[in-house]
DNA sequence: AAAAATTAATTAAACGTTTGTTTAATTCAA
DNA sequence: TTGAATTAAACAAACGTTTAATTAATTTTT
């Protein structure tokens, strides 16, 4: 690995853990252990760092869903269930990453970032919206808020995994379970949130 | 206004929009309008603000839903639905405590906080709890996954309300728009949780 | 292909700020 | 007159970044 890599790997961790204000220029150079003066030289500044983490990480969702929403072969709930799949899937792949994303957003620092985070995310939004949108003018679906609908599944993902602590209190579970590693939490919020779904969008649901 | 609840409010202000490490003893200080050192002299140290702060706050959601439970004159739907106008009612009322309750849950930093904290929301979530296994006991709510349906209820109201950037974007409004102001956005978010419960919960549901 | 010249990578040290906190003096109130 | 409140100044430590020197790698020239 170069030395690049080690470093937004290091900055990818620190960041997660303990916040971009948190996190110092020498921590991230002792966890990737290169020298300090490495990040300034390759990155220009920390915040630069801060950026090109965001940009280069936040390629891999960048409009997954497009082809999702023109395939004709599957049903509009069908859609969704691959939607909420593969969100449950990149939440557990890397929910350090997510919660770096959302406390950005929810931070009123770096207006720039937060405007090309908001982006990105939107993007997925907006194809999400169009299978729901599509559901119901095929009458597949009940005449139900998009947003809000869109704003349960990822809500309810995120409420779940946003702290380990918390995730293990709510489900009283003891310290030696992982939430992140657990398959079966993995199942149970798919399970859950699909029989969500079914109830609230499907017209004749049995 | 003394001293003392001027630099609390400071710094529930400057916590909420920076967090705790963007946020400086100096820039407290002079929103509060007061000396730094008056910082220390009164709570000890910055962190120690930060605890204060969060069990002042913390102290008007403490175990607000636990004469609801025990209520015998609401059906169980009733009472979710009064949870859920509360939990948004608080919400709009000071969406930066929750932005910074979050935040810090979702950090690596301050475990005894982070404990603390899931403590105080936690006892709620046991509240909310019982009201679901009731009502699927009494025969009035489908068998539902309790803990997952509590976390789509304050999930989505989190995720709507995490970013002003963010909520203006999925909703398709100007910047003129301000979502804790919206009184529409407020009965918006409550209708659709309350639709989607009833279509989730309720068995015969028409 | 070997030597020289040039560019890139790496380092330890130092830079000037900003950080949270303390001190010591002073003002205010009881 | 005593104790609390308030202040400006100073504190050491940590911060992000730069510098200047050195090593490594690459290119050019012979």
């Amino acid at each position: 690995m170069d030395k690049q890599t080690l470093i937004l790997s290091a900055a990818m961790k620190l960041f997660g853990q303990k916040g971009f204000e948190g996190t110092s220029v020498r921590d991230i150079a002792s966890v990737a252990e290169v020298n300090p003066a490495m990040i300034s030289y390759y990155f220009g500044s920390k915040e630069k760092l801060f950026e090109k983490l965001v940009e280069h990480k936040a390629s891999y969702l960048k409009g997954v869903f497009e082809e999702l929403v023109n395939n004709t072969s599957l049903s509009q709930m069908e859609k969704l269930t691959i939607v909420i799949d593969r969100y449950i899937e990149r939440m557990f792949q890397s929910p350090q990453f997510n919660h770096l994303l959302h406390r950005e957003l929810s931070l009123e620092r770096r207006p720039q970032l937060k405007n090309a985070i908001s982006d990105i995310l939107l993007r997925n939004f907006v194809s999400v919206r169009k299978i729901i949108q599509d559901g119901v003018e095929k009458g597949e679906f009940k005449k139900v808020d998009a947003e809000l609908t869109i704003a349960s599944v990822l809500g309810t993902i995120n409420h779940m995994l946003s702290s380990e602590v918390m995730c293990r209190k709510m489900l009283q579970k003891g310290k030696d379970f992982n939430p992140f590693q657990s398959k079966k939490l993995k199942e149970r919020i798919g399970e859950h949130l699909k029989q969500l779904m079914r109830s609230h969008l499907l017209i004749n649901n049995k």
